[in-house]
DNA sequence: GCGGTGCCACTTTGG
DNA sequence: TCCAAAGTGGCA
């Protein structure tokens, strides 16, 4: 064991008695000036520094370490010093504890050496370096897994039978190994042997112990993770509890099987097969305890350095929903400015593999994922007595179950490459784990106050609104009942025979008369209640909704999104509790209810975004993409008219050329409305909307309808072809791809029922273009997450993406600069080389600022700055 | 009678 | 018989 192996920080108990030696020697260095005492310096230079982000406890260290570490001190090899421990809660600063950083003369591969290695290397060569780990892992299991299938399913058998026949069954979950007088050595081969199922709580690892686990874990071929739950279970157990705090992390390392001598046993043994003898499962308690101690805070030096270096480490680390293991790390041990160490984190995660191989299923488990995918083991049928029994497999035993998952995620893996989905997974959906997890750490701050008055506001004009639809109505009713409603309307006042309208719209599976926005419209004329159903609805939805239901997920002020990455069928991200990509864009204008006679106005607008407001020194920058779709679909068509509107009038706004084309009318009088309009008709007849459709969408005559969409399909006439092709494609092949190679299934295609089939067809066609859009903006996150990992200065968060709009909170001084690389990167992601992406029509990235997302006002970008 | 659950209709967003 | 989401409330 030499010191080079050890990361350079080494942290030190003060209040411990007698102080040890070192500790004596750089208090007094401090004392003396030769030290630099981190607490002097800036916020900003303690930022940067990478001295606290990670370190080993010197009590950590081997005796013989120490004395090493003694001999070698001096005191100029000592750069730097961090206070640690309560200093926040005690009103009179007193050091406790501290963590010193050795020059990088002393230690080879010292903390901040490693780290920047990890920044230096570009994406590319990370993804490279991942794939060759990956493919060693990869061919090694295969030679391994030949000829041993019976083997491992007896295997499998046999630790059932001693699992469930054990004591440790009635605990339900694996014993925990509790040695409270240390462990003094890691467990070699012949511990290991009966260690199949058992945890190290490395609590309760010794000195030495604990030096080799960390050896152990630097030279592991892989690591599989997973978080425990306070109530005990996993993120690999069914039943698994929604918001139930994590306790600890389980972590399985997988050694290089052969690659010591010592773990070979002899050979054909059935045990020598058993891979599993060299694994080591070890549990990672990550809860504080409310008080202080010095234990623990050695304890926490050490469990920080293990999972921070499994964030960052080569070898694959697989993990079931990786994204929460990241934001739990991250939550526990993640200071201001250290989500940038997590930035490069590449986990395996098989559901994210499992829905690129069919995205329809969107929330599988585990149970789920390895009954479906993971061939070898035990096939789960329903109706076997042994279901139950089978089941219990994937649920009792956490290293048990660690294996499998192992071995289900390589599976996939392969599934993947065969799918030729490999690439996707490696270059755009791994990447952005960490990237949500970050995202999901930030929080948004909330104007409470403002949404509080605004609630009360629009209750009172709720309330107005139901008793004058009460006495318009002639009688009370429920007035969210569309049933109560549909009575009224058409069974009391009978509108649908004053309409003039041969076809009303239906509801779809009763087929009754609708009460949808669109029936309300056409009888507003008729009768005083619609339009009071109308507005009642807009009010009561951004009350419900959005001001209410966001107070709901309202923590300190703040607010922060779900982000998930396997959630639709087109590649999409989507979002939850609350749901920031559907906050309500357009103001609402409300007439002061009677109550309120603070302000003078008659109407007051109600704006959502308005109440999302960047913290103090910070401006949100979006950057949207503009026509993103439409330009996808012009690339995929080559259709030379529609390539020619974004090739040559690339200042104008398209959807507004567009309105003053076809409505004659010159594009400075297009309102906003009309462009939202024909945004909705032309996407509406691209994927195939039907006549009918487009004349409710435009308010219009079927014969006008129809006219229009001849007309639009004549002058792009080669949109139809590109349908034409995508639709044939996915009758041969059985599904899709987008431009990066997602695909989706859809088996529909060939189905006897036409209505069936048509939906697939067109289904066919839209994800084509909106999953190639998901593909662009999810590869403009990444670039640009990178971009700001990478960077020594840029601060800039990623707050939120609202499919083509990335939102952005900046320090105030870096706004500039940030906007020109969002810009940059944006924009020239029309071409990428290592994709072999490029795009006949130019991107356009729209940017605004404000400090308000409600108000965000177009950038001036200065020019000509080098 | 009460509470949980799943489905439907309607709304918002995005293209 | 445009596509893709999430949230709310009624209703059985």
């Amino acid at each position: 064991m030499k010191m080079e192996n050890y990361e350079a920080c080494i942290g030190f108990d003060l209040c411990e008695t007698p102080l040890s030696t070192v500790a004596q020697k750089i208090m007094s260095a401090m004392r003396s000036g030769d030290l630099m005492d981190s607490r002097n310096e800036g916020e900003s230079t303690k930022k940067s520094k990478v001295t606290k982000k990670s370190s080993v406890h010197y009590s950590v260290l081997a005796e013989h370490e120490k004395n090493q570490l003694l001999e070698t001190k001096n005191p100029e090899s000592l750069t730097t010093l961090t206070p640690r421990g309560p200093i926040e809660l005690s009103p009179q600063p007193s050091i406790t504890n501290l963590t010193c950083q050795l020059s990088a003369g002393q230690v080879q591969n010292s903390i901040s050496s490693l780290c920047l290695s990890s920044y230096l290397i570009p994406q590319c060569d990370q993804e490279a370096l991942l794939l060759q780990n990956m493919e060693h892992k990869r061919k090694h299991f295969l030679k391994e897994d030949i000829g041993k299938e019976d083997m491992d399913s007896l295997n499998f058998k046999r630790k059932y039978i001693t699992c469930s026949n054990s004591p440790e069954k009635a605990n339900k979950h694996t014993a925990l190994v509790k040695d409270t007088g240390g462990m003094e050595s890691w467990p070699n081969s012949e511990d290991t042997r009966a260690l199949g199922k058992k945890l190290y709580d490395v609590r309760y690892l010794g000195d030495l112990a604990k030096v080799q686990l960390m050896d152990a874990l630097k030279q592991a071929a892989a690591l599989v993770v997973t978080l425990m739950y306070k109530d005990g279970s996993t993120q690999l157990s069914t039943k698994q509890a929604l918001t139930c705090p994590v306790k600890g992390i389980v972590v399985l390392l997988k050694s290089h099987a052969g690659s010591s001598p010592v773990n070979l046993p002899a050979h054909g043994g059935a045990l020598g097969k058993d891979f599993t003898c060299t694994d080591h499962c070890i549990y990672i308690h990550t809860e504080h305890s409310p008080f202080w101690d010095p234990k623990q805070e050695a304890h926490s030096l050490f469990v920080r350095n293990i999972l921070f270096w499994t964030l960052r480490c080569k070898c694959p680390v697989v993990c079931f929903n990786a994204k929460d293991f990241v934001r739990t790390v991250l939550q526990l041990y993640g200071e201001d400015g250290s989500w940038k160490h997590v930035a490069g984190f590449v986990g395996l995660d098989p559901r994210v593999a499992a829905w690129l191989i069919d995205p329809s299923d969107t929330a599988p488990s585990f149970e789920d994922l390895v009954a479906k995918y993971l061939e070898k083991s035990i096939t789960v049928k329903p109706s076997s007595k042994f279901s139950d029994a089978s089941r219990n497999i994937v649920s009792q035993n956490v290293c048990v179950n660690m294996k499998i998952l192992y071995d289900l995620t390589m599976d996939l893996c392969s599934k993947l490459k065969a799918y030729g989905l490999w690439q996707l997974f490696c270059t755009l959906e791994l990447p952005l784990i960490p990237i949500l997890a970050v995202m999901e750490n930030h929080r948004i701050p909330v104007d409470k106050e403002e949404m509080e008055r605004t609630s009360a506001l629009l209750g009172a004009r709720l309330k107005e609104l139901e008793q004058e639809a009460h006495f318009v109505a002639g009688e009370q009713f429920l007035i969210t009942s569309n049933n109560q409603l549909r009575e009224i309307l058409f069974g009391k006042l009978k509108l649908h025979l004053l309409s003039q309208r041969k076809h009303l719209p239906r509801t779809g599976l009763q087929n009754q008369l609708s009460t949808s926005e669109a029936m309300l419209n056409s009888l507003q004329y008729l009768h005083p209640l619609p339009k009071l159903i109308l507005e009642y609805r807009q009010v009561h939805k951004i009350k419900s909704t959005f001001i209410d239901g966001l107070l709901a997920y309202m923590k300190k002020g703040s607010i922060s999104s779900t982000w998930n990455q396997t959630g639709t069928v087109t590649g999409r991200l989507s979002a939850k509790h609350p749901n920031i990509q559907g906050i309500s864009k357009h103001p609402i204008q409300i007439s002061k209810p009677q109550n309120f006679k603070a302000k003078e106005e008659e109407t007051i607008t109600i704006s959502p975004r308005t109440l999302f407001v960047s913290s103090k020194d910070h401006t949100f920058l979006a950057a949207d993409f503009s026509q993103i779709e439409l330009r996808i679909l012009a690339h995929l068509s080559g259709d030379p008219e529609l390539l020619k509107l974004f090739q040559e009038s690339e200042r104008d706004d398209v959807f507004s050329t567009l309105t003053s084309q076809w409505k004659d009318i010159p594009i400075e009088r297009v309102t906003h409305m009309d462009r939202e309009q024909t945004k909705k008709v032309v996407y509406s007849v691209v994927y195939g909307a039907g006549k009918e459709r487009l004349a409710a969408c435009l308010g219009v005559t079927v014969l006008e309808a129809t006219h229009f969409l001849e007309r639009f399909l004549q002058k792009y006439k080669k949109i139809k072809d590109f349908a034409q092709t995508v639709i044939s494609q996915c009758h041969s092949a059985g599904y899709v791809t987008s431009i990066l190679g997602r695909r989706r299934p859809l088996p529909r295609i060939c189905a006897q029922n036409q209505q069936l089939r048509a939906q697939a067809e067109r289904q066919a066609v839209n994800f084509v273009v909106q999953g190639s859009a998901a593909d662009l903006c999810k590869l403009a996150m990444i670039h640009i997450f990178t971009a700001v990992a990478t960077s020594p200065t840029l601060t800039a968060r990623l707050v939120a993406q609202i499919h083509d709009e990335l939102l952005f909170e900046v320090e105030d001084p870096q706004v500039p600069e940030f906007a020109a690389l969002v810009r940059r990167i944006m924009e020239s992601l029309q071409q990428v080389q290592t994709l072999e992406l490029q795009l006949q029509v130019p991107l356009k990235v729209n940017l605004s600022v404000g400090h308000s997302w409600g108000h965000l006002a177009p950038l001036q970008e200065t020019v000509g700055s080098a």
